[in-house]
DNA sequence: GACATATTGTGATCCAAATCACAACCCAAC
DNA sequence: GTTGGGTTGTGATTTGGATCACAATATGTC
């Protein structure tokens, strides 16, 4: 199990990748923080509900997905120890969610809430270029995943979510796997053997 | 043709959608921008390339483009009026292109250079929600359109798109937007005959 | 105007991946 | 243990879209 300590030092490190921190700039930056605790298969949010958070995780894995009219599901992403994860077109403009966000294992997460966000924002400057990255980071690894699914085929999009994602894929079933990369299950599962 | 005038209040109007500004204000963050005239069929800048300038299209219509191995055309995204365009990923981590930026018309636009950016962002912290609000539209159409590359049709796609992008549908080959969509010009051709 | 160059439509063929269908698992819960 | 849900492999069949091929228009450009 997690003890806060090890929490605050993951969260900590993940941000002074960006910006650093004195003790008591991380100490006010935690202040803004609240953290929870999941369990495997719960929803943190649905489609329709208003986003307050964006979650930090901490430990475990979680799936952002779309369900098409057909109720098929499609995933948005992954995330796992050390990601972010939220709807977060609807997080910063304080609208409603597209996606439902689910737990794939028994997960802990920091969040903050969006007025949370704007006020470390406003009180401490320094730290916009930490959102900063992570949007910019963001955006470029959904254009490299845009152009993966033109340019690919499912057997190498299949090797490079392996190459890039190393232990997320031995994490998730090779259904998820396969919603992740637009391909069905069964071809998916021709592809290795 | 555009005189001057017009476009500073085009940038202008584009900014304040985001962030309100004083003459002087804009003054100030104008003196930071450039700009450049292109020919149709310019490369504004080439895979491999150093990325130093983000660019604010004025008028005309750009494309960047991503070649695969087997040399074929795949576009990342469409620029024209009131948006910016450049390899943001390269631009901001002021590493070397992934993509080409090609003009598909004569093009008018501004651009500010990295140094630009920082320093402004510096000594005008207020302008920082504006660019943070462009990656995180920029990451939230990303996240649409990997969706509808795994949920949708080529012809579901196609009218998405004219339906998303009447004016630029208008302006762009039909080869173009096939390759945009991630069909092959047959295909798309037959969806609509 | 005339020549060269892109752009589109359309037919014919082929193939990769979806879909349907079922059996063999692997575990987690009672 | 056993029951039931989720996960995988694999076969048979179908199909949507790619590919190849060529003709008919545009669109320049000298």
């Amino acid at each position: 199990m997690f003890i806060l300590k090890e929490m605050h030092s993951s969260l900590r490190n993940h941000i002074e990748r960006v910006v650093d921190l004195s003790d008591q700039e991380f100490g006010y930056l935690l202040a803004h923080f609240e953290n929870a605790d999941f369990g495997k298969g719960d929803l943190i949010f649905q489609k329709g509900e208003q986003v307050v958070r964006a979650y930090y995780i901490v430990s475990g894995l979680v799936k952002l997905i779309y369900h098409d009219e057909n109720v098929n599901e499609h995933i948005v992403s992954f995330a796992m120890e050390d990601w972010w994860e939220s709807d977060f077109n609807a997080f910063f403009n304080r609208s409603t969610a597209n996606y439902t966000l689910k737990c794939l294992e028994a997960t802990k997460a920091y969040y903050i809430s969006i007025e949370g966000y704007e006020k470390i924002c406003k009180e401490m400057p320094k730290i916009q270029p930490f959102w900063f990255q992570k949007a910019i980071g963001g955006f470029a690894s959904s254009q490299r995943r845009i152009l993966s699914l033109l340019t690919n085929s499912p057997k190498v999009r299949y090797e490079q979510f392996l190459k890039d994602y190393p232990t997320l894929s031995q994490r998730v079933s090779k259904t998820q796997i396969a919603a992740y990369l637009g391909v069905s299950r069964e071809t998916l599962s021709r592809i290795y053997s």
